[in-house]
RNA sequence: GCUCCGGUAGCUCAGUUGGAUAGAGCAACUGCCUUCUAAGCAGUAGGUCAUGGGUUCGAAUCCCGUCCGGAGUACCA
């Protein structure tokens, strides 16, 4: 049982024992106490002042004695106005630091048979142009709460949804047939998304130039966005491919492939992955399927002018098209699709979608939508809705070239982590590959870090004018002490140093008692980050505890100490540190040097 | 218009179910490398927690109003 619920029911018990209250659990306040107080744990007494009925000093003062007697671990305490402080016996925390030590799976719950299996839906990328900067953050705070949910014991099958059919790609194919020369990525040395990409704004380029000409002939705007030859001829396309024409599924395949081997370039780089993968062009008829079942069980209703509509007014929405009047699927049709496609395929408890915010109301209805399709687990599905990324300049716009492109950013990234090293003479002794894949293992650090750390539900800035830090509150910083530490760890087992996990000391000092209590916390942190769905409670935890370790370095001496039990315990304090820090990490999806 | 989200130091962000004197980093200024890695440590300075009310022993946190910003809002995905 954590210290924390132990002195929780010992107040409880306290409380009747003393003034015959019932006091529920849930009503005791127990914190860690703030530095500038003696003591480890608070409990706030005010709450209880209506069952003492005395004052506030007085309460606390009855309540420390209590749990001084009754409970073993509590060895002291103080009271300041409502606050009660107790101190903790030091080998509760020893404890602790033993549990921690060399073990990896320390604050992670065990997956068992009987885990809630929970399928996270995140990247979900349209195959007409390459990843940019908001595709990062999905893509991070999709692996990174896959991780964490696995810590939290939950059987975890990571999918994505190829959103690779539709107008937006038939434009891109449309541009490379028109004005490509036979162009491949092989012949120009361009990665296939780029490729595709290129064509997709080639592409904007001659449809805005073909509607402003319309319009100066005297062609209203909107019927010239509509009669633009290549937007016939985009829609042609689309009108080919639903028919199955040979030769443009060939074109469609050829360059969807393209794109494929460019993102799998980019998700191998990002350090992400899936178990299993969708494609909209398999699940879209499944989902036009449902929403005819849905017809003729009167859920839905038909219009005069042929398209299928769902009638939300009831939940406090509005009318929702399913069906556009020509027949064909709109997203939530094939989203509907999608659903069905994965409950079929898994025994699901849980879905989570991480997809941004700009797309509430979407999920919102799809919930509800699910829900009268008679598909029991609708209602239970989880939007995990994250802010967007802002530039300076506003919202990242990819038509108008706003973008800032995920591979142009982790390579400036790892440039700019090679200079750092040179410049402070960093890594000489690492060769080749070695120095090679620490500059990368940097540099995704440090964008993984400086955007897992912020809350994922706010938007976030990024100044591509500045590139991200590697001093302070980053990425970097962690990823150098715990490289500090393995430094100190590879020194004790030149001069074999036996680091025994059980710690005999006399006393320990204040900053030293700090960093266990920080350790002792990682457990309650992974359980926050699950509970909240937030890689950032993790990154702060982290930052934390090694800004702690820093400081226990930068005033005690390991290897140097003297005395062999104390030298022994900072060796297992190090180490558990290290330990933690890298499975903390490791669920952000962070990779930690064991030098830079 | 309506719905949802946000507003904390010059900038980027933390701030657990309401608790003690609101915290970090960056930028600025000052110290600390013959000692386990200075991508570090210590310090100075910087705040009307957008704003006005309310709830209470106690509010950055909960409720209401106002202002500002963002997103969504029936045939784009």
């Amino acid at each position: 049982m954590s210290i924390e619920s132990l002195i929780q029911k010992g107040t409880v018990e306290g409380m009747k024992s003393l003034y015959g209250a019932d006091l529920p659990e849930n009503q005791v306040q127990v914190q860690n106490t703030r530095k500038d107080f003696e003591g480890d744990i608070t409990v706030v007494v005010f709450p209880f002042l209506r069952y003492s009925k005395k004052g506030p000093e007085q309460t606390a003062e009855d309540l420390g004695k209590y749990l001084v007697e009754n409970i073993e671990t509590v060895e002291n305490f103080n009271v300041i106005k409502g606050f009660l402080n107790l101190e903790i016996s030091q080998n509760y925390w020893l404890g602790v630091l033993k549990s921690s030590f060399a073990n990896s799976e320390f604050g992670l719950k065990p997956v068992t048979d009987d885990s809630e299996l929970v399928m996270v839906e995140y990247s979900s990328p349209n195959t007409n142009k390459p990843l940019h900067l908001g595709h990062i953050r999905n893509n991070l705070l999709g692996f990174s709460i896959s991780e964490i949910l696995k810590a939290n014991g939950k059987k975890v099958v990571m999918t994505n949804i190829v959103n690779d059919r539709g107008i937006h790609i038939c434009k891109s194919m449309y541009a490379w047939k028109q004005w490509g020369n036979g162009e491949t990525p092989e012949s120009i040395g361009m990665k296939g998304d780029h490729l595709v990409g290129k064509y997709y704004v080639e592409f904007d380029k001659h449809y805005k130039a073909e509607v402003a000409e319309l319009v100066e002939k005297g062609v209203s705007k909107e019927e010239a966005e509509n009669q633009a030859p290549s937007i016939i001829a985009a829609r042609e396309l689309l009108r080919k491919w639903e028919a199955k024409d040979e030769e443009t599924v060939e074109l469609w395949k050829m360059m969807n492939n393209w794109v494929y081997a460019g993102f799998d370039v980019t998700y191998k780089t990002l350090g992400v992955g899936f178990d299993k993968i969708y494609y909209e062009s398999d699940t879209y008829l499944i989902g036009k399927e449902e929403v005819l079942r849905g017809l003729e069980e009167g859920t839905f209703t038909r219009r005069e002018d042929n398209s299928v509509w769902a009638d939300l007014t009831g939940d406090g929405l509005d009318q929702k098209i399913l069906l556009r009047s020509d027949g064909t699927s709109v997203y939530m049709t094939q989203d509907i699709g999608t659903a069905k496609m994965r409950f079929n395929d898994y025994s699901i408890d849980k879905m989570v979608y991480v997809v941004g915010n700009e797309q509430n109301y979407h999920f919102q209805v799809l919930a509800i939508l699910l829900d009268k399709l008679g598909f029991s687990w609708g209602k239970d599905l989880y939007h995990f809705s994250y802010g967007m990324v802002e530039l300076p300049s506003g919202k990242m716009k990819s038509r108008e070239g706003t973008v800032v492109d995920a591979d142009d950013l982790v390579d400036n990234m790892v440039e700019v982590a090679r200079e750092m090293s040179a410049d402070l003479g960093k890594l000489d002794s690492l060769t080749g590959d070695d120095a090679e894949n620490t500059f990368k293992m940097i540099a995704l650090g440090a964008l993984k870090y400086f955007i897992l750390k912020v809350d994922p539900r706010k938007n976030m800035m990024f100044n591509p004018e500045e590139s991200i830090d590697f001093n302070g509150n980053t990425g970097p910083f962690i990823q150098y002490t715990y490289a500090r530490i393995k430094s100190v760890l590879r020194k004790a087992a030149d001069q074999n140093i036996t680091i025994d996990e059980n710690v005999t000391v006399e006393s320990i000092s204040s900053k030293e008692k700090d960093l266990v209590k920080r350790i002792s916390l990682f457990p309650a942190a992974v359980e926050e980050a699950g509970d909240n769905y937030s890689p950032a409670i993790i990154a702060n935890y982290c930052y934390e505890l090694v800004k702690e370790f820093n400081q226990f370095y930068h005033d005690h001496t390991i290897l140097g100490e003297a005395d062999e039990s104390v030298k022994n315990f900072r060796l297992v304090l190090a180490s558990a540190v290290g330990q933690v820090v890298q499975t903390g990490m490791g669920l952000l999806g962070v990779e930690m040097p064991e030098r830079m």
